[in-house]
DNA sequence: TTGTAAGCGTTATCAC
DNA sequence: GTGATAACGCTTACAA
């Protein structure tokens, strides 16, 4: 016995106890103790065996059975930021759909540095990973294709590539957005700016799109002074952008559609600060439905996506890729909800 | 070859691939591969082989050595709900700890019933696990026992068991409770009112023993019709527990100190809607600094859990364990930070 | 400094 | 229905 056996390993009790406690042999155990095989065997044995495992207080090791079989039972999960309130309830899907099969998450936190993201795929492949989820996909991003090189089997969640090479299931980002569109416009507004997202991510792009394609719809033309872009969408950004639209003058826009939470939270501070009421004097959409958007002030008007619902499509995906790897690749898109609350005003 | 090997091991390069092209033993590729002993072998040698591995893609084969050195170079993580806000940014410190160690986190979302926390320890101990942070350890935990069993080296964060049986990193919640009532006193009140939360859990405990010394301190008797406890901290249970303690008629308290921000939200909506203005009426703080909570209506007085750093300092108590499973057991307390906002005011 | 060989705990394959 | 045997890919005494 050496000094690795020693540290934890000692007295662990292994298929071959129990297969000499019980006189059978060892693959006889083994075949009585995974779910597809113990049917071949004789119900004295596999009762004989079963209570002497239990007795003897036999764990599997995951870790032998896995270099066997190529196959580990678990699933990695890379996020830019596990902080962000959209990842939880993300990956609390994805456990929910992988843990009905015994599958566990491996997460990795990349921190918006691409090679962290590299670094700790690698990290997870040595572990022999079954498959990833990427809640980082970029529009073109060598992270996926690094993937597709190790035929690791893929989703993307959130975030998609823009050549559909993966599965991926995400938000209908611009139905989200045509909807919160049309909504302003039949509470009456016409002049509507737009404080959009990075166009580097599908979401941001699609959100643009969305907008475009409800304002079209609506016989609308976008004032190009009201259309704002923001690199980061955080309260900060929106904050600045809110303000340079206001700063353009009249007429101003009786409605700021915002790519997300944040940022209208920062409008909503903009529009405080150079004294306009809200929704009294302008109206301001988000979108996301973050935690305690509604307890804001206003309680935000905004689209909720169904994250944790968009998570376990992604565990049964990976699951389905899982058992099998040809089948067709797709995307699954899951329709947000409008969430009305008071920070649109109706106008006359 | 397989089929096992063809479904994803296929072409898949090992250590005698690179050993084989590269001329030498096996051993010696390992030894190249290994921090701690390519030092023993002569620089040419070094180099040949880093160099024929990496044009061989050679991606190292984690499962297969944690068969042979019984580590896993990986950290279960049992959490109720990872979309409790309290929990990513503890993992995130967890995770930021130990990936400068390079081990991984594998999450185990339990759902508040400990059938599944147990569950999720056996299927963390059979992929043999190097160590494991429980941030749902109650008062007295089964689980914990467990832990002690499989002598399993085991962190419990955030709530810890009643006796010190394993090494643990907290808030030092008792306090932060201390800090918020010396500051609701230095600013006036006298009738100060509190929501406990349930006293099973080892936080609501200490923010309880750290309101009633605070209150000795002070020379003041909490007055018991205005002493609540909620089962579960909510908001919900906010809402009813200030109903509550508002219809016990005058005198009425000028602050209701929650046990947390949840709580206090219930306890700000449950006086506005008997007519009573926060802070203007009554004086209401929180305790956990939750997203958003200086956004709210009004923004909150509460104590900011440094919880990033609790989860670092856990994931570097994980490392130490893991090194010297011997030394002393340990509980470490993290000091909190009054946030001062406006819903506490001044009275004369 | 490097090679030899055994072994980690399991399961797949083949034989009976 | 059960047993024998080899193999999964790696590390580590021990030997040279």
């Amino acid at each position: 016995m050496n000094k690795l056996q020693r540290d934890r390993g000692a007295g662990r009790v292994k298929i071959s106890d129990v297969a000499k406690a019980a006189g059978v042999h060892t693959s006889t155990v083994s075949r009585v103790l995974n779910a597809k095989t113990f049917g071949r065997i004789s119900p004295e044995v596999v009762d004989r065996v079963v209570e002497i495992a239990r007795g003897l207080g036999y764990r599997p090791n995951a870790v032998a059975a896995g270099l066997r079989t190529n196959s580990t039972g678990t699933v990695g999960f890379i996020v830019h930021d596990i902080d962000d309130p959209i990842y939880p309830p993300i990956l609390k899907g994805i456990e929910e759909a992988l843990g009905e099969s015994g599958l566990m998450v491996l997460l990795g936190n990349a921190g918006y540095a691409p090679e962290a993201e590299a670094e700790l795929l690698e990290r997870m492949a040595a572990r022999r990973i079954d498959g990833v989820v990427l809640a980082t996909a970029r529009l073109r991003d060598p992270l996926v294709d690094r993937c597709l090189d190790y035929s690791l089997p893929t989703v993307a969640v959130v975030r998609r590539p823009e050549l559909t090479v993966i599965n991926s299931v995400v938000n209908d980002c611009a139905l989200g957005m045509r909807e919160i569109v049309d909504l302003v416009v039949s509470y009456g507004h016409r002049d509507i700016a737009h404080i959009a997202g990075p166009q580097g991510l599908s979401t941001g792009r699609a959100r643009l799109r969305g907008f475009s394609a409800a304002m079209s719809k609506a016989g609308l033309v976008p004032d190009l002074r009201h259309l704002r872009f923001v690199d980061q969408p955080t309260i900060e950004a929106g904050h600045a952008a809110a303000g340079a639209i206001l700063d353009e003058g009249e007429p101003r826009p009786s409605v700021i559609v915002c790519v997300n939470d944040l940022v209208a939270i920062g409008a909503i501070n903009a529009c405080r600060k150079k004294g306009f009421d809200c929704p009294g004097d302008i109206s301001i959409t988000g979108y996301n439905d973050i935690p305690l958007a509604g307890l804001l002030n206003p309680p935000l008007t905004t689209v909720h996506m169904r994250l944790q619902e968009i998570g376990r499509r992604t565990g049964l995906r990976m699951l389905a890729l899982l058992s099998d790897n040809n089948s067709e690749i797709a995307v699954e898109r899951v329709r947000p909800e409008l969430t009305l609350r008071q920070s649109v005003a109706r106008i006359s």
